[in-house]
DNA sequence: GCTTTTGCATTACGACTGTAATGTAACCGA
DNA sequence: TCGGTTACATTACAGTCGTAATGCAAAAGC
């Protein structure tokens, strides 16, 4: 084999440029040529790497998944070994919430993915794997919090329900700029408040 | 003036086939030669009532956020004269949540919609005048309810935005099909049931 | 009846799209 | 050293896009 390249990380070279462009000018803004300006390649590159836009498209909504996961198992592990349930799930959602422009940025992304999904049932499946583990996720911490004492008498299953739709309803206002940042958590709090002590 | 027609069905006209297109195909389908055929009538007819695309697309956004209004208050009139707060919000949420495949559509224009104005300020800024208003409403109800000893010690305004946050994100992850109408409808009713009595 | 305006159809244009084809240079294995 | 494969770059192509231009029929006002 000849030019030892990482295909691995080619493809997220040029998907962080697809990601710029997504994030600063929308999905429909996303074309071959526009990725690989972005990126400073030829679009020849863009499609040695990826033969398809779809397949582009696809590796995109990955990385997006990735990311979010990394980040929320590296800021979990920042807490320590062993953190209450409550700080826990807050540090959780506060990391995936759009608070500052990199985090808009990414969550601009996400929305667009989201309605890329909506009518592309292929791609609605990949949306769709991550979601319910992170409401058993959030279940069992409020059961352990029970367990503990430390949480009120809800259902579990429901309330993590619930917490998760609030989480994923402040993204969305946050992002479109209807609440500010001090009224989206003062929203999450009175809810986590109201699932623990 | 000659041929009397009736400018704002015409408009109208066009723009429903704009939101079936959209609701079917997503917000990138939507072209002049994709909605023109859908209405059944010429592009020409369709650059007579809007003069450029964006103008289109301002006016299906208007007749979107009109009809989500319209269909509140058609709701709200039914419940007959002064309802019961929670009684009256339930009604006003449960009508917005995309419940049926006829709400899924609307639901998935609207999304699509939001990605669109989360890249353009000037669309974005027809977006934003609709939350606050209806927050200031929800807040009211829950205050006037805890006047009458029917809710509980929260602050109204922090639980009116929860309350929102929840119907959005009950929104997207019944569109999507993360959640199930029912598992949405338990999480709308428990978080009805923490502010209210 | 004649003019003028409106309502709409048709066509053309340049820009952009995804994709395929072709070329070329570099490098690895033999 | 010599194929052969990989890694690109360039160009071409057919299709779609928004928009502008043009044409024409119908109807209202004079």
């Amino acid at each position: 084999m000849p030019k030892i390249v990482d295909h691995h990380e080619r493809r997220t070279l040029i998907v962080d440029a697809l990601m710029r462009v997504a994030a600063r000018d929308g999905l429909e803004a996303v074309s071959l040529r526009h990725v690989a300006a972005e990126a400073g390649v030829t679009t020849g590159m863009v499609q040695h790497y990826f033969r398809t836009k779809e397949e582009m498209m696809e590796f995109a909504m990955a990385v997006v998944r990735e990311r979010g996961e990394a980040r929320i198992t590296e800021a979990v592990g920042r807490l320590g070994p062993a953190p209450a349930p409550r700080e826990l799930i807050r540090t959780m959602i506060t990391e995936l919430l759009p608070l500052d422009e990199a985090r808009r940025a990414d969550a601009r992304v996400a929305l667009a993915f989201l309605a890329y999904a909506a009518v592309r049932p292929v791609a609605a499946a990949s949306l769709r794997q991550e979601t319910p583990q992170l409401v058993g996720f959030v279940a069992d911490q409020i059961r352990a919090a029970q367990a503990a004492g430390a949480a009120a008498d809800v259902d579990p299953a429901t309330a993590a329900a619930g917490l998760l739709a609030v989480m994923e309803g402040l993204g969305i206002y946050l992002l479109t700029e209807q609440y500010a940042p001090r009224t989206a958590l003062d929203a999450l709090d009175a809810q986590l408040s109201r699932i623990f002590g």
